[in-house]
DNA sequence: TGATTTAATCAGTCAGGTCTGTTTTTATTT
DNA sequence: AAATAAAAACAGACCTGACTGATTAAATCA
């Protein structure tokens, strides 16, 4: 808005211009609506009309940076991507240093968790199931999964630093986390969640300390082939 | 189509008329047209006009049978239900009465998992997501999420009946495997999916032993309470 | 014949996309 | 520096197409 401070023929200051700014600016105010309207209304219930709206700009001034809804979808999409991981990221990061062992990696269980549970992992999982009869979506979805997955399995390999040489054993109990957290998380669980929750969570923990033991007895060993 | 033989205004041999029987089953086509359509369309992508085309029926026909969409809807997430228990109790019912004790539960897990990536299963979880933001739908799937897990619980107890007096524990045991499996059947894995799934299971069986072996060790009774 | 079921057509709503016009910013010219 | 041209950002009206629900006509059965 105040534009006549950075601005100018002279434009030394800045190699961005102020067009360029107020562009990118609301591009993502944009998109930020978008992603937005997707925690609201659900993915399905996503109209541009209604996007444009609560951007604040109006359907023609979306249209001019945005041409189609495609496109559109195609750039919210990579857009709650990159806040997904930032969001991860966040969380992991926000560990006390002074945890460390069976403390720090249990902490890490409960920030993945709170991480499942937040919007944004939501109407990412929403986008997922909503992808298996929406071709277009689907392949914008399934770079952003590659990268998403690749960067969870370099954070376990930071969190579980010291196995990372075990192997089958890793993958095994990363799938365990896996499935076992998503599957809380995207299930219905109406009665008791939080008790629940906790239960399994502690339960979780103390299967991959298990699993993890030296010398671990038959019955983990014989499903990570060591 | 053959009504001759049981039709009359005698009507004493059944109590319901040829109109009444062809009316239903017309209405039978209608709803397995409509579950068709979910399976291949996804809930969203849904028309009266595509549930139709797939039934046969013309669109007036349909809306004679089910005025409204809503109620189309309604009919039909019933419908799905009741199919959903009954493929489940197919599965679980089909296991050879030879297979005893161990043997018997990991059937028995192996028949869940069978029946959690049917299509009625995938078709029930989207409807379970996209009823977070279609209030009239999350009604309607309330009732049915209540006896479905109701349904589940009363099978388990007869599949694992000789744990059934274990309290806790078989609470613990009933979400590890819930949680663990819907994980597997709701997470994208593209790579490697029937190797990770076969080992998974193969764990998940090994754990539930565990949990319920006679004076378990402190890692389990911990989160059993027991 | 009278009632019920099926078929066909119509009107209203709302979505996405095109089109044209307006304002703001940048580049050019004098 | 001032004026002007060009380009970019923005705004809103319009069109098309699809869906739902209503209405009317035909066919079928009691």
């Amino acid at each position: 808005m105040a534009k006549n401070d950075t601005q100018g023929s002279n434009g030394d200051s800045d190699d961005i211009s102020w067009q360029a700014q107020k562009s990118a600016m609301t591009r993502d105010r944009i998109l930020d609506a978008a992603i937005n309207c997707f925690v609201e209304l659900g993915y399905t219930n996503v109209t541009t009309a209604r996007v444009a709206s609560s951007a604040g700009v109006s359907r023609g001034a979306m249209l001019h940076h945005f041409p189609s809804k495609t496109e559109l979808i195609q750039a919210a999409v990579e857009y709650l991507h990159d806040k997904l991981l930032e969001d991860y990221t966040e969380r992991v990061n926000s560990i006390p240093k002074s945890l460390q062992g069976a403390e720090r990696r249990r902490a890490g269980l409960d920030a993945y968790w709170e991480h499942l549970i937040g919007d944004l992992f939501v109407v990412y999982h929403e986008l997922c199931v909503a992808s298996r009869t929406d071709t277009e979506l689907r392949a914008i979805l399934e770079n952003s999964q590659q990268l998403f997955e690749q960067h969870v399995r370099e954070s376990n390999e930071h969190l579980f630093d010291e196995w990372i040489d075990r192997g089958d054993r890793f993958l095994l109990a990363m799938d365990v986390t896996k499935f076992m957290m998503e599957g809380m998380a995207a299930g219905q669980l109406a009665t008791n969640r939080d008790e629940r929750v906790g239960r399994m969570l502690s339960y979780l923990a103390d299967r991959l300390e298990e699993i993890f033991e030296e010398g671990g007895d038959s019955a983990v060993s014989r499903h990570s082939g060591g």
